[in-house]
DNA sequence: AACAAAAATGTCAACGTTGTCATTTTGCCC
DNA sequence: GGGCAAAATGACAACGTTGACATTTTTGTT
């Protein structure tokens, strides 16, 4: 492999005038500059990072360490929203994934300081609150779609399930809708608690009634080995005496199935039931026909902006304790009218 | 950051007697190793791979180039195998995503040299062959959910849609149907090619006519904007004179559509109509009801299984020119009967 | 043309490892 | 306990780069 030295002897300078070219420091004639870019250009130089960070100790790599990636397919959004960040900005991104489990967890840790990272990004791949035992308090580690336990202070960066899901049901109540269905996401999740307590507040806001809304339960049971009664709940609630016009899923799968039943059960949709979900999980919310009306989770932007906090902390700004919340907007389609 | 020599000044010994220690070397006195690995303990030690990297150029890293993450979010666990299979094998994993721009490539080349990995894995999202300009040819490589034009020798791995595509179309024959509708998926997909070709080889097989299957085209224009006619093509094949008892689908989202306009049509599943997808997208396969019949991509496996091949690869085995294709094994559930 | 300041370039050590080879210690046999 | 091989340990250079500092060259001023 062609290193710095090889470039230097045929450029017919000293390496630490190639260092200064490839590290595009100043104080270099234009014209041994070129001859030098030539030189590496031809012999096809590379920088070796490792021999870079070996001396200097700014390592330009970054770490993310992920959980249960199969779990929601459209969140492998946020590592590309950190990729797309990190390529931008000249750093390159070490993956790893624990699968849940605490002791891999730790040994990613220890991998990463090997590498001798720059920073860490902690991603869930569903929106919760962790606790800490995240590698080593030296490390610079943000957090994205999760929060830390109140006592400890890793910067943090989610989706605002509340302000979405509050928006979202005034969007439904602005279309004159007065019986109105809930299907509840598994209640283990944050999520799930922050959507329905936002109905909930948006509804009574709204002067409806606790018999206007109906709110029944979904999913319950183990995260990722739920039981699954979205179907017949949602059979249940539309053809019931007094059905509800419109109907609000905790996300967009539930919405799915509440579509097949409301199929099954001979309604049109959104002619005879109004129906939104949350998520905007695109193989569901653009599949459907109608396409689905919901409040997009921004995952792209989680992983983005995370990785551009993850820079600041790194840079030294005091953000612990510092948790930044990104809007759900709204995404009006064809599912309620 | 503690270094070896701290470790070897408190334990006593040289740096070269711990160095021997953390890598496992022989020649060490059982007492000297036990003192060494206390300290290390104490002491925190973590090992520099950079610096390991340069004296020895050894690398444990590997590389990882995906091109459209968002298209096929469940491709991601190709991903989720490499990963796997680096972490049992105590490597580290650079991931880097090319977003289809040729430029960005050559970048995230320059980039992976500079890390001075060990090998790279080249992952496309979607089935398909790939055109060379890959890195250089120093860099051991394997292609994964793709294969490499004719011409070009890297090894390669990827799912058999045709294998999968007959035998689920033996599947649907040996449960008695024989009239067949079929849509199709974009034509531009090397998949789509694959999986209609042996649909028609198996129904041939089987002594069926070209009036009994009907073959609709569901998808079509450029790649990640297509033009969707499932839901008509679905709709006008369920309803039109002599109807399919059965109906495959080129993947599991034309199915689900499929079934959306069967339901729409007043048609149960699978009692009225079979139906059957492709790709086993759980998010689509599971949530359906029934539960769909499909053929599993084995994403995880084309990770995991392409990883090995990677390090024989690495380790010297001539694997050039050698392409490995992984079974679709067939999914049996309640929506084809 | 002399001189100082600024710009350009070079020298050399150091970063944390490990490979090579030299040296010391240990265990064993007669 | 002397001799010898094997095992254990150490000394030191080298990997490719950059930081600190030294030296040379250029530029501008008088």
């Amino acid at each position: 492999m062609v290193s710095i030295v090889d470039v230097a002897k045929a450029a017919g300078v000293s390496n630490k005038t190639v260092s200064r070219v490839v590290n595009g420091e100043p104080n270099v004639k234009p014209a041994t500059k070129e001859r030098v870019q030539g030189v590496i250009r031809d012999l096809g130089y590379v920088p070796n990072m490792a021999a870079r960070l070996v001396r200097s100790s700014r390592s330009l790599t970054l770490g993310i360490v992920t959980d249960f990636i199969s779990t929601t397919p459209y969140s492998g959004d946020i590592v590309r929203g950190i990729q797309e960040w990190a390529e931008e900005n000249g750093r390159t991104v070490l993956l790893a994934n624990t699968n849940g489990d605490r002791d891999k967890e730790r040994e990613i840790w220890r991998t990463f300081q090997s590498h001798r990272i720059g920073g860490a990004l902690y991603v869930s791949m569903y929106h919760r609150e962790i606790s800490p035992s995240l590698g080593d308090v030296a490390t610079p580690t943000v957090l994205v779609n999760c929060h830390p336990e109140p006592a400890n202070g890793y910067p943090s960066i989610e989706p605002d399930d509340y302000q979405g899901s509050h928006d979202l049901t005034r969007y439904v109540l602005e279309r004159g809708h007065r019986r109105i269905g809930y299907i509840r996401l598994n209640p283990k999740l944050l999520g799930a608690e922050l959507r329905l307590s936002a109905f909930r507040e948006a509804v009574r806001e709204a002067g409806l009634s606790d018999s206007d809304v109906d709110i029944r339960l979904g999913m319950e049971g183990p995260i990722g080995s739920e039981t699954n009664r979205v179907y017949s709940q949602a059979q249940d609630l539309l053809t019931g005496s007094n059905p509800p016009t419109a109907l609000m899923c905790g996300n967009d799968e539930i919405a799915f199935q509440a579509y097949l039943a409301a199929l099954g059960a001979g309604l049109r949709i959104p002619e005879d039931i109004s129906i939104v979900g949350f998520d905007d999980f695109q193989t569901v919310s653009l599949a459907l026909k109608p396409e689905l009306t919901t409040a997009a989770l921004p995952y792209y932007a989680l992983g983005y902006r995370g990785a551009d906090r993850l820079m600041r902390v790194i840079e030294g700004e005091k953000l612990r304790e510092d948790h930044l919340v990104l809007e759900c907007p709204v995404v009006a389609r064809g599912s309620c009218k």
